[in-house]
DNA sequence: TTTACTGCAAAGGGTTTGCATGAGG
DNA sequence: CCTCATGCAAACCCTTTGCAGTAAA
């Protein structure tokens, strides 16, 4: 998504395009790694030195209910997807890393259909986390039990 | 489960099996509302009504590295788990009711396989939200849109 | 008896709010 | 030009921590 397609949805929405705005929506949105409000922050912060964490929040609140982003509360802080499309988070338990899986997304929107057909439950969005450990971390732990302190 | 199986399962882990533990641990394994730390705290209050929210996290804290239960994080806060199964969670973003669908468990599951099988992430356990309207306030919105103020 | 848990109070830290200045449309 | 967004600081509130007394095993 790029500038101009980002400009046209926050305009539908009636709110300003500031270039702020722009670059915390591109910091979201040109990402796969499920960003935190701080990292965020300090990639846009290269760009604008006088920016405020009140400014992250209140624009990534705006992108939300701009229908552009989604927050992804975990335990210590949220995270945001850019993603909004039916697919499966994987979440590392040891690394705290978090990326979309390359398979599962017809099946979570087989469930999606199946949600919406057979319960009285109307669907507006989902997530899907699957906790656990990413190959690297995997792998340590593999050799951890192999050879044990 | 009943206390029996709450203490043998406490014991397994070596932790202190306390009325205190014991009241929590029931209070969230007993319910189908994914209560908070507030509802859980009001629920056992009357019980033990010296008890404060430290003990409640506290407990919280060993009850899910015992693996009786599952943090969910939510923007304002956290709220728990008991049903550990693949199933899929039903989040009404007008009322805030969490519920667990009647449907999809079969589906989730068959996802938690895919996800094991097809890619080299080694699934712990998962979390699956759907957000929207409950039947509820459906209606509720529904009657609004027909009528407008 | 030993060790870990409870209860109390204080601190921590991510998020929100209020307000004056400044920029978008 | 009017309204809304930004930036700064302070407040908020959920959660965590430290410690003395107390109960589990």
């Amino acid at each position: 998504m790029n500038q101009q397609e980002i400009t046209a949805q926050l305009r539908e929405w009636g709110v300003r395009v500031t270039p702020q705005r722009l670059a915390i929506a591109e910091a979201v949105i040109n990402s796969t790694d499920h960003p935190s409000v701080q990292q965020i922050f300090e990639r846009v912060r290269d760009h604008f030195p006088s920016m405020t964490l009140a400014t992250i929040y209140s624009t990534l609140d705006v992108l939300e209910r701009s229908g552009l982003i989604q927050e992804l509360p975990f335990p210590q802080y949220s995270r945001y997807e850019s993603n909004l499309e039916p697919h499966v988070n994987l979440v590392c338990v040891k690394c705290g890393n978090v990326t979309d899986a390359t398979v599962g997304q017809e099946m979570v929107a087989r469930l999606k259909s199946q949600i919406s057909s057979e319960s009285s439950f109307q669907v507006a969005w989902q997530r899907v986390d699957f906790h656990g450990w990413c190959s690297t971390c995997a792998a340590a732990r593999e050799r951890e039990n192999l050879s044990p302190v």
